[in-house]
DNA sequence: CGAATAAAAAAGAACGTTCATTCTTTTTTA
DNA sequence: TAAAAAAGAATGAACGTTCTTTTTTATTCG
């Protein structure tokens, strides 16, 4: 019992090792020496929970990923309309978006690089079908456009990420992005 | 003369091939020798063009954010109203996007990597001063909310990355996103 | 209960490879 | 024929991974 949460904590810590790794300098800047220095753990170590490199950043991923999902959709109360279920799922994005900065880095750093195996990359949209589902409810409803839910994504969701880049990174002061304003910008794209 | 040209090809040569190596395998995937080798090139030789490998991604992302931005306002009439010059810039930038596929997978894989220099990241966004220029105007004009221009450009630039990465990496068929709709979506995020 | 012991986990050194970069030599140019 | 450009071999460092040894853990039996 000790013993399994002490396993599940250095397996942690090595996740954590590497998202903080490759934060700071890319993923070429995670070698697994300093991933271990980092976890306070030998590199051998790390081969006793994961397969290679490879699959430490898949699985890294994908821990993220559903982190991320389920705060997305934390506390959600389907039985409200659609516009305030979609304004619940946003605010709980940005919320993520801003205080679990660390993660979200990372997230968006996953983005768009060929490192992370597409298969993995699929697996871990699946996690968003609410959203889409909700997005399909609104369409039947007529208060959201026909467009494919790419384009919804692209236009509600994805602005996050680079906000969130902006602000972490300090280009903008940290009041210049007024949530309840952004969120009306979001919704004015894709409603009817 | 006939040198200089010759000087220029090689030079161009090297930038491509480490921007084609970057798309198809991120950054360590585009080791000097892999580059010098695409190239047609000894490794030696890269270093008569470029001080280091650092040297060499800074340029490359210098290059083809100028050639973006280029592109953004080939064309521009700037005595058309607000809407319609934003409309054409839209349309510009969707083209660069979806035809010059390369360099812009290139562009929002360097968007949120630590690897780019900031120094180099900040010269690369001068060049869309007349963007935010025209925004500025909008909003005097009132048709445009007056959002900063972080949000402006997250909801109406930004989301056509990742339309772009969707499209390119097939997730999604390409006739699924088309322009007009999704140019509305975007002048609806940000118009009054 | 506590020593003996088998098994699992972890460590550190070591592996061959590849890395970015430089040195020396050869080829091309003016 | 002198200088510039390019090549290829060579450098030490760092990489991902594995091998061998040590430490820790769990179990068995006096």
């Amino acid at each position: 019992m000790l013993k399994l949460q002490k396993s599940k904590d250095k397996k942690q810590a090595l996740l954590k090792a590497t998202l903080l790794l490759v934060n700071d300098a890319g993923f070429q800047g995670a070698s697994m020496a300093k991933v271990a220095k980092v976890a306070n753990v030998s590199p051998a170590t790390i081969y006793l929970y994961f397969e290679n490199k490879q699959d430490l950043i898949n699985q890294l991923y994908l821990n993220v990923k559903e982190e991320f999902s389920k705060s997305a959709f934390n506390g959600i109360d389907m039985a409200q309309p659609v516009k305030k279920i979609f304004e619940q799922i946003w605010f709980n994005i940005a919320d993520f978006k801003f205080n679990e900065v660390e993660e979200a880095q990372f997230l968006s750093q996953c983005d768009n690089t060929p490192l992370v195996d597409e298969e993995c990359r699929a697996e871990g949209l699946n996690h968003l079908q609410p959203l889409l589902d909700l997005w399909l409810r609104g369409q039947e409803e007529g208060i959201i456009k026909p467009l494919s839910p790419y384009v919804l994504y692209a236009f509600t969701i994805y602005p996050m990420a680079f906000l969130m880049n902006k602000q972490t990174k300090s280009h903008c002061p940290s009041d210049t992005i007024k949530l309840k304003e952004t969120f009306q910008a979001a919704w004015d794209s894709i409603k009817v």
